[in-house]
DNA sequence: CGAACCCTTGATACGCTTCAACAAGAGTGG
DNA sequence: CCACTCTTGTTGAAGCGTATCAAGGGTTCG
């Protein structure tokens, strides 16, 4: 049978499990060095306006973690609002003693959490450091007054969670109704799209997660995904080598996806 | 064997299925009777300032219209919040031609979509109504006005997505990682103590919708449902009778909720 | 009355998990 | 360097949970 095949350098393997640490100790403190950048990519697509960037980068806190911190615990209430800005974190729960069991993942430019600070209450999931991350904490209050402010600030926030409201829509209603195969091959296509758009050869996804936490965005287990992976591959519809999925008939993916 | 046990009086039944219908006629154009209640029933606990009142109510648009009615549609792109002001709704998707399919429910004074007129889009869900309903509609572009000029208004809107946010974070960690009983159970409890906080007798739950609409909630068939409510009643844990549900023991129910 | 709708119950089938075993790196320490 | 362990991914066998299909009874409405 074929192995892993990572010897032949196909692709970076992600990184193996960091136990999770407790109080996060930070590394450094860095000023503030995130600029208008961060902000645009994280609260919409146009430009913000300057003084608006200037409320911003006045109120934020920025943190340097090692992979493995806990940055959000949903133990503590939060009073922050919370910026992914270097790394990648993954969002889940961590069982008094046990493992972390992540959900979902967030990537470089993203949010962490927008939500929980504005409730009074303890974040609904905990967030742990899958790389090393710099995360920017904004605090609520603040962030609350600079929205009386900035009117267009407050339009963003508001479109910021509509969107995540949005999303997790999309997430519940498969979760009802798609099964193992059709989540999976939504998931492959939306990572397929965005990256080469070159027509001729066959579209190139690399994983850049572990495969057990693929499959926990999935809500099935290793063992299906990989049984998913094989399936897929007999039938011709993907070609696996590793860490990379080549994507051979993305016509016939479709279909299963629509299903 | 027992059977559905309406005909002795018990509860009020649940509406029979309504076909939904398309264009949604309006029965009557009432000018706006709904209050300042309305606003603060959906827009958090504490009073809003009369002038957000006064704003809200300047840019609101209110429709009566019959059960059955498609009140909002995935198709078209929405342009407005809108707010169920009376009787109850479903959300969920409609096939091209089938029946309705729910996913989960609104009732009175309730959001059916905060979130989706923000993002120049269409809805994510179809809405319908389950009774005959009194609907208001807020434009986004006039919202966004008045929250710029009325910054806790701005507040309440994003507090109000936010509470949305986690509750389908939590909807979708259910999904994951629980099974059918114990999702029931989280149900159960949840009409539970919000009712007759009665310590004496035992709790009584009335269903006020169809019990495949309660299937649908839970993301299990009704025939599921049917089997889970004879196991909890055979296990002594709950007493059911057509639509009203007796919990007798209410720790036993937490423990099953807790897993 | 029949027709339409709802709920229930049983038999069966399927999807996915669980459990167990194994192969292949990667880090560790002799 | 090699043995040792830890982690990951893979595969197979067995089993649980839930869906599907089919049948039947109760209620409401035309």
């Amino acid at each position: 049978l074929e192995t892993n095949a990572t010897s032949n350098g196909e692709t970076a393997k992600p990184m193996r499990q960091v136990r999770v640490r407790r109080p996060g100790p930070a590394i450094r403190f860095t000023p503030v060095t995130v600029g208008a950048a961060l902000w645009t990519a994280v609260l919409g697509p146009t430009a913000l306006a300057p003084e608006a960037v200037a409320a911003l980068q006045a109120i934020a806190s920025v943190r340097d973690l090692p992979a493995g911190s806990l940055l959000i615990s949903s133990r503590e209430p939060s009073r922050d609002l919370c910026v992914l800005a270097r790394g990648d974190a993954a969002l889940g729960t961590v069982p008094d003693d046990g493992h972390f069991h992540p959900e979902r993942t967030v990537q470089s430019p993203g949010w962490l959490d927008a939500s929980s600070a504005w409730l009074g209450g303890n974040a609904a999931l905990d967030a742990v450091a899958v790389s090393d991350v710099q995360i920017v904490m904004l605090p609520r209050a603040a962030l609350q007054q600079a929205m009386a402010r900035h009117p267009d600030l407050a339009r963003r926030i508001v479109a910021t969670l509509a969107r995540q409201v949005h999303a997790l829509t999309v997430v519940a209603h498969d979760l009802m109704h798609k099964d193992a195969e059709t989540r999976f091959a939504d998931w492959l296509l939306q990572r397929c799209t965005p990256e080469t758009e070159s027509a001729d050869g066959p579209q190139v996804v690399a994983l850049h997660e572990r495969k057990r936490d693929i499959a926990a965005q999935l809500a099935i287990t290793p063992e299906t995904l990989s049984r998913l992976l094989r399936q897929l591959s007999r039938k011709g519809l993907i070609d696996v080598m590793g860490y990379t999925v080549r994507v051979l008939d993305l016509a016939a993916l479709r279909a299963i996806a629509a299903a």
